[in-house]
DNA sequence: AAGTATTTC
DNA sequence: CGGAGAAATACTT
């Protein structure tokens, strides 16, 4: 599993990688390396397949070399001012780091092949693999030894292991045990997120609050007498435990990675009263910390179901992730919620590793030198300027080591497709016939959802492993088999006649329906359709709609605001519950309302409003900024002040105008998106324009206050200049949020590096005094005399600006950086470079704040998965 | 906005 | 004899 050195430099490499050779510890009965690695290519060369797979190479190589094309022409300027944006951003990720919650993510091992072994006790100690003679999705850690791997075809896998028993997937039993599993979770999350059969998320915060008062007796496990396999023998169990138990978790008793060995152990932690559990005669107690929780969790999950699995523990979902894999198999460890913590731990974890960055984005990367997290922060600058701005604004976020602290529930699905490979088709009739069963299928399991959509696709992939799409969209929902394949018919054929008068040789069909209508959509279609139908069966399923729609509005989450930037989605992710109910009410704002709805509506957020701890006061606005109460102003001139708060600091006119213009730009742009949803209200009633606005607003203050308590000062670890993280602002303010009055109270802190997360407050005060004291500067650590927050501001931008000169200068030496000053980019450096970088993200970073588009989904990069 | 290709899990 | 399904993103038109 630990493939730490992974070299990707061409499909050999590659392979090599996918194969974990890195792990193979070319025991008595595995195979090596270069044994694998010949087998493969012998069974590999020559193969459509493989000629397939030379051919993407290739396109990869051509991005990366537009890339690098692009990258020369990056002059030293554009790279310094967008080294300020960066760092501006990564400023504001970095307040909003939060370690207050303990997420934990469950990995099944080898889960496929585990359950078959303990059903078939033939297959212990055998090389197995789950899947067919096409294609395996699990071997067990003794066929590993040979190379043979999930993903990997059962044919070449035989060959790498001729002992190699392949045992066609289970998947009801699979899904069985999963559930089993899910039992046990569901007692420490209710709301755990299962990514699949094998794996999960969890957030446990809630669980090791009360856990904390928990008596021993609540903590206690039984171990199961006898396990259905085993002959069970009444003496030994109690041998069998301990042993068991060690086998269970071997870092559970013993080595403990450093981190959890390190002083002031969890927040969570009572004291030390509870290191290890305490093994009685048939039963266990765990303790109240997060790793005794997770330690209780697998213990569960092996009495149960006799099946070990993996677990990391760490502030976000992306680093749990990671960290289950890192002791796997029957291993869990924990990164501290402590800022240091997490920047160890991110130090040198190739990037490969995390969730989101696979074959294509790692050697993109490693074309820039990019192969840990150090380097891809180090290199962030240049990153913004040569990807997207959710590829970067994803980039940095690995780099710091951020990620979801919230389980997001699963949205409304946004396709579904069916898609089959089968042995060559080249007959036109039988490839319509196959589309025409594929819709069918298509169509029996949207109906199992009630689904219907606008958008027909059509997949085909011929023997060649070439693959296309073509999609059509309609004007109306469809739903039937023969709907569907009346577009999809139409696709297929324009294909077949594309290619007239060859056939298409086909290995892969596959029909996919998206487009399915939002609760938008639905309403919509809801008030119009009487007028608007022109055929008989678009009634049908225009009615059917109006039965669902509105039970369902309440149900199912909405989507996001399109406008909301990343990071304010990110800031804002707590209060999803909230604003999908905001969303849904202006999108409504039309008087397409049924009263009934809208008490529903109501409602629900008088009961956020119970439930929001400062409801006290919702009339009060709090700017999230400077932290002024704001009193009873209108919603707009609140905004306007927010706005001018946030563009007060960026009075880095005094460096350069252009620079000047577009962070001031992009934080308003921020803050705008942050309150879009406040200035939606505007059509509806005040009363409830205040009450919607003021909650979201107070929320956010606290968000921005928990993050910063959560991470509270480090002024120890703002070592200016070390390792490229310099420039991460590590001192914080703490703004305790008094939820009496609804004021603000902020606070300077200390972390005591030593104890765990003893904070002392050392001046509390109320805002108004707070003025008066002495501001210090996260960049450079030093106290300004200044109460005016603007002015603050403007010598962290200064500061901030120094920093990146510095960082600049060290970079001359890095091989990747292009040599910055006049030197090189003589050729450009007197011009404006304006748009010399191609427009792949043209506007969006520097301007644009209308136009950009952010897309609403959980963008699998972004926070949510791994923030999932 | 729609369509297509690519990437990832 | 080299999968399936879903989602996200980027790029193109």
């Amino acid at each position: 599993m630990d493939s730490t050195k992974k070299k990707n430099g061409n499909y050999k490499d590659d392979l090599l990688l996918r194969m974990g050779l890195n792990d193979n510890k070319a025991g008595m009965e595995g195979l090596d390396k270069e044994k694998i690695n010949k087998i493969i290519m012998e069974a590999t060369k020559g193969s459509r397949f493989y000629g397939n797979e030379l051919k993407k190479e290739k396109q990869v190589n051509q991005r990366i070399e537009n890339m690098m094309q692009q990258k020369a022409q990056i002059t030293s300027q554009q790279l310094r001012k967008a080294q300020l944006q960066v760092d501006r951003f990564a400023m504001e990720l970095e307040q909003s780091r939060d370690l207050n919650n303990t997420i934990v993510h469950i990995d099944m091992d080898a889960f496929y092949a585990a359950v078959e072994m303990r059903d078939n006790p033939e297959l212990k100690d055998k090389p197995i693999a789950v899947g067919s003679s096409s294609m395996l999705s699990t071997s067990n850690y003794h066929a590993r030894r040979f190379g043979v791997r999930a993903a990997m075809p059962g044919f070449i896998a035989k060959r790498l292991c001729p002992q190699l028993i392949i045992v066609p997937p289970n998947f009801d039993k699979y899904r069985a045990v999963s559930k089993e599993v899910k039992e046990i979770l569901a007692d420490y999350d209710p709301n755990f997120m299962a990514m699949s059969l094998d794996e999960a998320y969890l957030n446990i915060t809630k669980h090791l609050q009360e856990r904390q008062n928990w008596p021993e007796d609540k903590r206690r496990c039984f171990i199961k007498t006898g396990h259905s396999l085993e002959n069970d023998k009444p003496r030994k169990e109690i041998n069998k435990l301990s042993e068991h138990e060690r086998s269970i978790s071997p870092l559970l008793f013993e080595d403990s990675p450093p981190d959890l060995q390190s002083p002031g152990n969890t927040s969570q932690v009572n004291s030390e009263e509870q290191n290890n559990p305490q093994i009685l005669q048939n039963s266990v107690v765990f303790g109240t910390s997060a790793e005794e929780v997770v330690k209780e969790i697998r213990f569960r999950i092996e009495q149960k179901t006799t099946l070990t699995a993996s677990a990391g523990i760490a502030p976000n979902t992306m680093l749990a992730k990671v960290c289950s894999d890192k002791n796997k198999p029957n291993g869990q460890y924990q990164i501290l919620p402590r800022r240091q913590a997490v920047m160890d731990f991110i130090k040198d974890l190739p990037i490969r590793k995390v969730s989101g960055i696979g074959k294509v984005t790692e050697k993109m990367l490693k074309a820039l030198g990019i192969t840990t997290c150090t380097e891809l922060y180090q290199q962030r600058a240049l990153l913004s300027l040569l990807f997207s701005e959710s590829s970067w604004h994803y980039f940095l976020h690995i780099s710091m080591g951020l990620g979801s602290t919230h389980l997001t529930r699963d949205g409304e699905r946004k396709s579904m497709s069916v898609e089959r490979t089968f042995s060559e088709i080249s007959k036109v009739e039988e490839q319509y016939k196959l589309c025409q069963e594929l819709c069918s299928e298509l169509a029996q399991d949207l109906q199992k959802e009630g689904l219907k959509g606008r958008t027909v696709t059509i997949k085909l992939k011929n023997v060649n492993f070439e693959v296309k799409t073509r999609a059509s969209t309609v004007s109306s929902v469809v739903s039937t088999a023969e709907e569907i394949f009346a577009i999809a018919k139409e696709l297929l054929r324009t294909e077949i006649d594309a290619d007239f008068p060859h056939p298409l040789r086909l290995r892969l069909m596959g029909v996919r329906l998206s487009g399915f209508p939002n609760e938008e959509d639905k309403k919509h279609q809801q008030r119009s359709i009487v007028g608007f139908l022109q055929a008989g069966n678009q009634t049908l399923s225009a009615t059917g709609c109006t039965e669902k729609t509105d039970k369902d509005q309440f149900l199912k989450p909405v989507e996001m605001s399109h406008k909301k930037s990343f990071f304010d989605k990110k800031r804002s992710e707590r209060k999803w519950s909230h604003q999908d109910t905001f969303k849904y009410e202006t999108v409504n704002g039309q008087g397409v309302q049924t009263s009934q709805s809208f008490q529903v509506l109501k409602k629900k957020m008088s009961e956020n409003l119970e439930t929001s701890e400062s409801s006290n006061n919702h009339q009060m606005f709090t700017c999230p900024v400077c932290f002024r109460e704001q009193g009873s102003i209108s919603l707009d001139a609140f905004n306007k002040h927010v706005d001018a708060c946030l563009s007060g600091p960026s009075t880095s006119e005094m460096f350069s105008c252009s620079h000047a213009s577009s962070t001031e730009v992009n934080k308003k742009e921020n803050v705008h998106h942050s309150f879009s949803l406040c200035e939606k209200q505007d059509s509806e009633t005040h009363q409830k324009k205040t009450e919607i606005t003021s909650e979201d607003c107070v929320q956010l203050v606290e968000a921005v206050g928990n993050a910063s308590k959560a991470e509270s000062v480090d002024a120890s670890s703002n070592k200016l200049s070390e390792e490229g993280y310099s420039s991460l602002p590590s001192t914080s303010f703490n703004i305790e949020h008094c939820h009496q009055n609804s004021s603000c109270t902020v606070s300077l802190q200390n972390e005591d590096s030593t104890s765990s997360r003893r904070q002392e407050t050392l001046q509390p005060c109320s805002y108004e005094v707070i003025t008066d004291q002495a501001l210090i500067c996260p960049v450079c650590n030093l106290e300004q005399k200044t109460s005016d927050l603007t002015l603050f501001n403007v010598h962290v931008d200064i500061c901030l600006n120094k920093g990146i000169i510095q960082e600049l200068e060290k970079d001359k030496v890095s091989p990747v950086n292009q040599p910055k000053g006049s030197t090189r980019s003589t050729g450009n450096s007197g011009r404006v470079q304006k748009t010399i970088i191609k427009p792949k993200r043209s506007g969006s970073m520097t301007k644009s704040s209308t136009t950009k588009k952010i897309k609403p989904n959980n963008p699998r990069h972004t926070l949510d998965t791994f923030f999932k």
